[in-house]
DNA sequence: TTGAAAGCGCTAACAC
DNA sequence: GTGTTAGCGCTTTCAA
């Protein structure tokens, strides 16, 4: 059995306060200091966090829940947030709903009960009717990446700029002189798709052009939804000339289609991606993409976390919006007149 | 504040033990029941599972090391385990340590302070030194993957068989005729490494022909050292007709080398892959490679850590070995005489 | 600075 | 079946 601190105070001859004020940074004497030591050492005691949690009413736990757990984009978010975390002593519980809302909310339900101090979500469910239950329990929530609409100034959020990033990549193919643009975007509820289709719109109609709604598909962000986005696209009677993909998945899935259709790069098709992935660099190298600063996002996501469990609900629910960065390959070209 | 069970106890007018045993399943007289659950609705209480932990010993979580998150087998993997796991109410703490022998220990240390029934731990010191804290804390360890030579028999593991996989892989290869068989492996003294190394000499003395150092390379595991390995492969005086490339990564990595050195699959080479990740199947369509269950070495590991703790204590440490599968492709060819 | 004692919310004897 | 009671291992007043 591990020993306590019950028996620390046996083998010290000291009380326990004495001993709860050495473990929580206080000041002891220094020969009492010693004594303790050397018994926590011979006893090989470990603190039980448990019986912390329960008195002082924190777990140091945060939750963590995501659509998807096999996913990089969102694993690199969570590595670089776990790593910020457990630096400061906090354990990341990590719930893969599979994007099916009810496990998205049996997760919040679950973690609930385990009474984590905060909650980290890239919402599945845009209603965020999931976390309300968190919200009546009065746990901070921080969404990651999507926006809930019903939630606004009620909880944080980081978040890239999406309508800048999107109508800064379609502005660019509109220098280059291409009108006939094809826009692939996620599912169509979701803040991501949204986002990134008003983006577009905008820019699109600040050059004077009206948006051809045969140019926009959806791919559900995988890469099947892709494929066959970029499949149906091309086949258009009049087909666009540019290519907007909107993630990772869909620009591969799109990739091939083209490939599997003979269309060469920038020469027949001019093409933007999302989402740079260390892993495929390689693989297609010259892309121009959107890329999304994924460490910052898990830092930020941390850090707003940290700093809102800290300030014991005095925190005002705050959106920090990331910039993402248009780096230019070689997948767009200028559109002869 | 939340409600506690003495909340529900004045209302209901019961005694704490009869709603602790409604809570636990017990048999409880029909007309307390709806009384209870009236009270519980009434109060919105929510068991505190913190408490229960203080008070059972038991935490209902598990803790999970791993060296990467970001590496799509592995959350393949850790995604269908905590699936399981949840479904039994026990709760997900991963920790990514980078590969990193030092963050593994750290780790090790900061999940036995938050008392896991259990870890789970996807080894990246094979030393196994990290894990003689949780082992003198007899808490429940299950390896996954990569056996640690020092904890034989006395931690279970869910494994595949990497030396018949190997061995398999090879053994086609020289039956279509090659003998002149490259190998790209992991990092030197990792587990997986040297079973696959040993599977392939073995196939090959079988086959009566002597290895040649040359031909077998360190990859690291990563796409980076995956194409520097087959680089250096096919720079050879007297190069492989054959590759065997022991990881998804490096996979990609040497066709990336190869499709640089405008080496053609399988006219100019055969060559066999490992693992089939889903989002890929797309990009190198026709590969011959070895499959290994991720899906089911979650399940496993999920399933045998439960039955461990079931066991409180008195279940032998077993090692679970999945099979792995050869899938033809059209990557190999038969070496003409 | 230190010690004694109360209590966090729950479970599990034990007695009824 | 149900109630009473004593902890689980810690933190935290309050006095000394």
């Amino acid at each position: 059995m591990a020993s306590t601190m019950k028996d620390l105070a046996r083998e010290t001859g000291l009380g326990l306060a004495t001993l709860s004020k050495y473990f929580n940074g206080g000041n002891v004497r220094e020969k009492n200091r010693r004594l303790i030591e050397a018994a926590v050492k011979k006893l090989h005691y470990v603190p039980n966090e448990v019986a912390r949690s329960l008195k002082t009413r924190q777990t140091r736990v945060i939750g963590v829940i995501i659509p998807e757990l096999s996913n990089a984009f969102i694993t690199s978010i969570i590595s670089s947030m776990e790593d910020v975390l457990r630096r400061h002593d906090y354990a990341v519980i990590v719930c893969d709903c599979r994007s099916d809302p009810k496990r998205e909310k049996e997760a919040v339900e679950f973690l609930i009960h385990r009474r984590v101090d905060g909650l980290i979500n890239m919402a599945t469910d845009p209603t965020g009717a999931h976390l309300k239950a968190a919200l009546e329990a009065n746990i901070p929530i921080l969404l990651v990446d999507r926006l809930i609409k019903t939630l606004r100034n009620k909880v944080s959020a980081v978040i890239i700029d999406n309508e800048f990033a999107s109508s800064q990549a379609v502005s660019k193919l509109l220098d280059l002189g291409h009108r006939k643009i094809g826009l692939v975007l996620g599912s169509p509820r979701l803040y991501t798709t949204e986002t990134r289709l008003a983006g577009y719109l905008n820019a699109l109609r600040n050059a004077g052009v009206e948006p051809d709604e045969r140019y926009i598909r959806y791919g559900d962000y995988t890469m099947d939804g892709g494929y066959q986005a970029v499949q149906e696209l091309i086949g258009l009677e009049d087909p666009p000339t540019a290519l907007f993909i909107t993630n990772f998945e869909m620009m591969l899935g799109g990739m091939l289609a083209l490939q599997h259709n003979g269309i060469e790069i920038p020469r027949d098709l001019s093409v933007i991606g999302f989402d740079k992935l260390e892993l495929f660099s390689g693989i297609f190298p010259n892309l121009t993409l959107v890329r999304q600063p994924q460490l910052g996002i898990g830092r930020e996501c941390a850090n707003l976390m940290l700093e809102t469990l800290s300030s014991k609900g005095t925190a005002v629910p705050r959106v920090i919006t990331l910039s993402t960065e248009l780096t230019e390959g070689t997948s767009t070209r200028a559109l002869e007149p």
